[in-house]
DNA sequence: CATGAAATGAAAGTAACTGTCAAAAAGTAG
DNA sequence: CTACTTTTTGACAGTTACTTTCATTTCATG
């Protein structure tokens, strides 16, 4: 829920998005994605804390610097994904006279769906080990944290715009943040039953629980 | 929100609790305090990152792996405090028929009167430095995921009890992490305003946010 | 092709953590 | 007090994530 470095959709080899950018930009996302990659493989075959920085160089074919270079910290290279700028995006959409709770409800079940159709082949299994490491390795789950903040930040942005709140009004953020642990909570809930239940219905839920954040 | 090691009130040079405590216990409460005032003496002298565990160690005249050995992570001699048990306390003296979140209402408020009046001449000085880390340092604001999942289960489990619903249920998590997001945000308002406001009013507006969690 | 700018890799350094083991301190029994 | 057991500690060496610096390579542009 970090990056919003566009929409690079993971695996593919060269994303048609960046068809026209200049060789060097095409070559930067390549290394980003080999990185990524390599990551997710060794991850899969040792675990998460097993996996050093060095391998991952070494199978990314470059040098640990340049991984550092791409990725602040270990934890980033897995974190990273590009659905938040979505759902703030989807936000917009919703008719301005819809209940707040509801275009949240849309949104999130929009960008969800997308995020688990999307490139059916990797993307779902990517999006699982993802929520799996978030749950099971610390440091990872504790980098979430500023994903959490930056996230919620930008919902700030798009429910103050709603509701004719300033951005830095205490309930406005107050509603960003406390939806976005409870989020957080429902894909650890998701996880913990081994992904049987549907997604869209514990999201359903969760939002059932929620209030609504009135206008002001 | 983290550590629930007993009422250790920090400063005091050796609680009273522990009066009766074996020598080997009563030195150990005092080596875990004199690592956590040199870490907070020599954060406020140098800040966060400036200050090393070796520092930390010499300070407190104690081994770096002493250090270790009492806080597996830099972070954690920060973080640490012990209220947390205290609400899921406080929120089991309410009356069973009050609606939950009123009775979330004043057993926050009371924890964090306690806090705040708890130990005058440091405890609410101590208190702020830890916001403010909690803010400012984002290895400290990451490691706060933790915190949040642990205090989040206990109040799970007093919230079942209060709803007669299940510990794991779906809608008792969301609404305990939820909540956990919420009041974080709350501090973190309240430090972004240089704390000029009254944290009791605070919570009652962060409250007037959040829902109700209906009995089953 | 030549020139400038950006990306890379090599290398050395820092600091947080881990594990091991022997020495010191505390508790216990005689 | 002495001897013996158990716990706690410190010294030391090692791992790894991350930083910084600088020379080299790679791309873009006139």
């Amino acid at each position: 829920m970090t990056d919003n470095d566009g929409m690079t959709t993971a695996r593919t080899p060269v994303p048609e998005a960046a068809r026209h950018l200049g060789l060097r930009e095409r070559k930067k996302l390549k290394t980003r994605m080999a990185i990524r990659d390599a990551t997710y493989a060794l991850i899969r075959e040792q675990g998460y804390e097993a996996t050093t920085v060095e391998q991952i160089a070494d199978r990314a074919e470059v040098s640990p610097s340049t991984v550092f270079r791409y990725f602040p910290a270990k934890e980033d290279i897995v974190l990273t994904d590009e659905y938040d700028s979505l759902v703030e995006g989807l936000l917009r959409e919703r008719p301005a006279h819809e209940p707040v709770r509801e275009s949240l409800r849309w949104a999130i079940r929009k960008a969800m769906s997308m995020a688990l159709a999307d490139s059916p082949d990797h993307g779902q299994d990517e999006m699982l080990l993802r929520i799996r490491l978030m749950v099971e390795v610390p440091q990872v789950r504790s980098r979430l944290m500023e994903s959490m903040s930056v996230t919620g930040r930008l919902m700030c942005r798009a429910l103050a715009e709603r509701t004719g709140r300033q951005e830095n009004d205490l309930e406005v953020r107050v509603y960003a943040m406390g939806l976005m642990g409870a989020l957080l909570e429902t894909m650890i809930y998701w996880v913990d039953g081994d992904c049987q239940e549907d997604i869209l219905e514990l999201i359903d839920r969760t939002l059932d629980v929620c209030a609504d954040l009135p206008r002001r």
